[in-house]
DNA sequence: TATTGTTATACTCTATAACTATA
DNA sequence: TATAGTTATAGAGTATAACAATA
């Protein structure tokens, strides 16, 4: 595969599934940003810094998915009362909810995506996604511990 | 992997995808749109109504990303000759230097991240990027030709 | 002084709707 | 009438900068 060949496909894919995926949590009542928040909540609660630094995003942009999330009763921001700067984020019971129904809605867009192909390689797209995402949190380094609540390996 | 991971994979990869595109194009002077037309464009000329099907975004999109192109003198507008609505779509020479810059900058930093993995687990990734694309283009369809100028198999 | 988070603001990407020109 | 493309406009997502509270 050419170098050229990479970059056009990893874009591609980047735009489509984004796309596509954007299109589904529509019917889920949420945003790509909200979703990629619960996702990420969904370990732990976490500090909006946190948040921000590993979703690769600004802070305010968290705020602005936050506010959403909160008045709907999805996340919940708390005091951090060892450091009362920090804000802590963390998943509701109806926001776990939330998140389920998004999860459905996006692997059953992905599955019918799938589809179109045969089953190893649809596998391997799979597995090709979780590493990608394996390499992405390795860049990100060791730069936060576990998130709170985490049982740990 | 569950259904859970699965969606959450699949919207983490397209963001962190995205935005690593995104800031590597920069590099490049490219937007993340102007890059997908110009290697849309890279198979041949097309009419703006396929480029914007294609890649699944409006006409509106399509033009306001070709403007900068076209100004930079990186793609060319043509009248169609046979269907005077349309506006045939092509790339120039110095068009093609710039997508492989742009090829270029994105394959470096997608090296630069996939070197957090083993090699197979890297090559799974990139035939999945280039699996997930071939069913995307199935799914939409044989409802365009081959592009013009494209030799065919 | 440095850090956390919010607010204010602006820019980019995208879509919808109205319009022009062709068919 | 229907289609191709542009223009005008609006909305979402994001970033930067200024600010308030806390460390």
């Amino acid at each position: 595969m050419s170098r050229t060949e990479r970059s056009a496909d990893a874009v591609r894919a980047a735009a489509r599934l984004a796309k596509v995926a954007g299109t589904a949590l529509v019917e889920a009542d949420l945003t790509l940003p909200q979703y990629r928040v619960l996702v990420f909540l969904d370990a732990g609660e976490r500090p909006a810094s946190h948040v921000a630094a590993l979703l690769g995003v600004a802070p305010s942009t968290v705020t602005a998915a936050v506010d959403g999330l909160v008045a709907r009763g999805l996340v919940e921001r708390r005091a951090d009362p060892a450091d009362r700067r920090k804000v802590v984020l963390a998943l509701t019971t109806a926001g776990r909810g939330a998140l389920r129904r998004g999860d459905d809605v996006v692997a059953a867009r992905l599955d019918r995506l799938l589809g179109f192909l045969e089953v190893d390689e649809a596998e391997t797209v799979l597995v090709g996604l979780a590493h990608l995402n394996r390499a992405m949190e390795r860049s990100l380094a060791e730069r936060f511990g576990p998130p709170a609540g985490d049982p740990g390996p």
